[in-house]
RNA sequence: GACUCAGUAGCUCAGUUGGUAGAGCAUCUCCCUUUUAAGGAGAGGGUCCAGGGUUCGAGCCCCUGCUGAGUCACCA
């Protein structure tokens, strides 16, 4: 690929080759093993400043500031846990009388962004930062593009701040290089899923791995992306989630599995959607979805209390959110009454659809009673439930995989867990009456007659597990990205996920042609595919200039030249 | 998908009624041995997102497109 460098890449790139010249490697290949981080150095040296510990040190990271002063400079230098101060005193990196090591190779040569190792010995400077002296330099990893420079100021003011959402998520090795927050905030996802983890094996549950790669992709209601396996030369999807799968281990005898999950679906994407997310799914024997509610307060306070030391409060946008078991308990039928004063116990399709009208909420014909009770719920209830709370009970027809209510068939047995508005949990006692599986399934196809593009697919291999038998078991569902967003004060799932879907990168082709190259580009535009020799007589170019002019075009990816039986010819690319 | 806003130097952003393209940081040169948004003096750096149009003249006005953000709709 050809393109042209900006002044400051020209500068490094010469750096770069004065460095070799001056017999310095600027990628070398031998370890460089770092006596302390810089985190350990700020808050070691604080506590104990007379240690003799502090008279060798070795570290080793990414110069992030320079502050030159003649024959004196400070530098800052990033490592993967936090920044320190270096101090680079010429006479004390370069005691004899070469001083080109301080003078050229570091004053020149080294960049903001350069990765270098420094050893020396800390100290602490009149205004009082502990600082590492440098008594040596070595030069570990040049940096050809220069870093987007962001400051800080006395009251932790930020300046120039590489902010720009797109540059941000498409090139996310620079934006954890240079904004801190973005890091921590990914450090706290990992934290969250090891905390779950913990939680879950404390139990001697099984973490297990089932397929992505699904030939009916069930288990909710959801468009799926689709490929090709080619030497079976069936279709296959990418899971929409892996509930089924699970259920089938928990036939199989487990007592308790899980699974963090990579899922797909083919829809459109916002601050809360990315065609892949990551959700966790929990199913546990002999349990149901009232155990399960305990099950997912405990698991989250613990969540909460690992990655905040031991509080159960988190901050989102300004709002405090409470993770202190237990949780806030609603039916669905009690929460519409709550915020509608309407009672959808034992409401005909009609009467729903005349609630929503008086309510003001649009309906179209192809809802049925559970997405008419969803529109409600969704529309005047779920904004309500800030703090964690817990939403029972939800209709039948909205559920296909859960069992119905003990109590009224008109309800099953599954709760969703409401924070901040938002839906982050959905669990039920799990329906294993095949006969009535297979009945909710052959309902889902009608809804999918009707129009419903979402409904599910009848996985008759499920069905032909359930027939073998499965405990009375409760499974659980919850968003990861999601969650982290809650817990790490985001509004945005593109900043919890390392790297979001994007739409391409536009590559403009940036080129220069000189006068015949763009002769011979504007015949072949013109003339389109043609055979070599025609072309070359029709411009009248001598040998040299068309063999030259040619070539260039190849080079630039822009022509082809393509040997037939019948010849040789030229196109466009 | 609809609407609103935005796209100018490596980064963050100004840009007057339509009249030669600006600042800070970064870069380069010089000075400076405990600075810290280091400082001082000087210099270079631009496809003003792309393509059309209006105009004597467009970064600015109009149209189309691209990209992003926000709001809404759709969607777990």
């Amino acid at each position: 690929m050809s393109q042209s460098l900006s002044e400051q890449e020209i500068q490094r790139r010469e750096s770069l080759q004065a460095l070799r010249q001056m017999g310095i490697d600027p990628y070398p290949a031998a370890r460089y093993e770092a006596s302390h981080f810089s985190t350990d150095i700020l808050s070691g040296f604080e506590a104990d400043a007379e240690a003799t510990e502090w008279e060798s040190v070795k570290i080793s990271g990414r110069i992030m500031t320079k502050r030159i002063m003649g024959k004196a400079s400070f530098i800052d230098v990033m490592d993967s846990k936090g920044r320190i101060q270096v101090y680079l005193n010429r006479d004390v990196l370069c005691p004899g009388e070469e001083k080109e090591l301080y003078n050229s190779v570091f004053k020149k040569h080294l960049d903001i962004g350069d990765f270098i190792g420094i050893t020396g010995k800390v100290f602490r400077t009149k205004m009082g930062e502990v600082t590492l002296e440098a008594d040596s330099l070595t030069v570990l990893s040049k940096s050809l593009k220069p870093l987007p420079i962001v400051k800080k100021d006395e009251e932790g003011n930020v300046y120039d701040a590489f902010t720009d959402p797109e540059q941000r998520y498409r090139m996310r090795y620079v934006d954890l290089v240079v904004n801190d927050k973005v890091k921590d905030t990914f450090i706290t996802r990992t934290r969250i899923i090891n905390a779950m983890r913990e939680f879950f094996n404390r139990y001697d549950y099984l973490e297990v791995e089932t397929p992505i790669l699904q030939p009916i992709p069930g288990g909710a209601a959801a468009r799926p992306f689709i490929t090709h396996h080619n030497a079976l030369n069936i279709p296959l999807y990418l899971r929409i989630a892996n509930e089924l799968y699970l259920k089938r281990l928990i036939v199989g005898g487990f007592e308790g599995v899980y699974e963090f999950a990579k899922d797909f679906r083919n829809e459109g994407m916002d601050r809360t959607h990315n065609p892949e997310f990551t959700v966790m799914e929990i199913y546990v024997a002999y349990k149901d979805y009232f155990w399960m509610m305990d099950f997912t307060e405990q698991m989250l306070q613990h969540v909460v209390k690992t990655i905040k030391g031991g509080d159960s409060k988190v901050s989102l946008g300004g709002v405090e959110l409470n993770f202190e078991a237990p949780f806030a308990r609603v039916s669905m039928r009690q929460a519409i009454l709550d915020h509608t004063g309407f009672d959808i116990d034992g409401k005909s399709e009609a009467e729903l659809r005349a609630a929503c009208a008086d309510m003001g909420i649009e309906t179209e014909p192809s809802m049925g009673k559970g997405k008419l009770i969803d529109e409600i719920f969704g529309e005047k209830c779920e904004p309500n439930y800030i703090q964690p709370t817990f939403i029972t009970d939800y209709p039948v027809e909205m559920s296909p995989l859960c069992k119905k209510h003990r109590d009224n068939p008109e309800y099953t047995e599954r709760f969703e867990l409401m924070i901040n508005g938002k839906e982050v949990a959905n669990a039920y006692s799990e329906l294993n009456d095949p006969i009535d599986q297979r009945e909710r399934f052959e309902a889902q196809l009608q809804l999918s007659e009707k129009g419903d593009d979402e409904a599910m697919f009848i996985d008759q291999d499920f069905l032909r597990a359930l027939e073998y038998g499965m405990p009375p078991t409760s499974g659980m569902g919850i968003g990861i990205d999601r969650l982290t967003m809650m817990l790490t004060d985001n509004a945005s799932i593109q900043e919890v996920l390392f790297f979001p879907q994007m739409k391409p990168e536009k590559t403009v082709k940036k080129v220069e042609l000189n006068d015949n190259e763009k002769l011979l580009f504007e015949r072949l535009k013109a003339e389109g595919r043609m055979p070599l020799n025609d072309l070359k007589e029709q411009l009248g170019l001598s040998n040299k200039q068309w063999d030259k002019s040619l070539k260039g075009l190849n080079k630039l990816g822009l022509s082809k030249v393509e040997k037939t039986d019948e010849g040789l010819f030229i196109e466009l690319l």
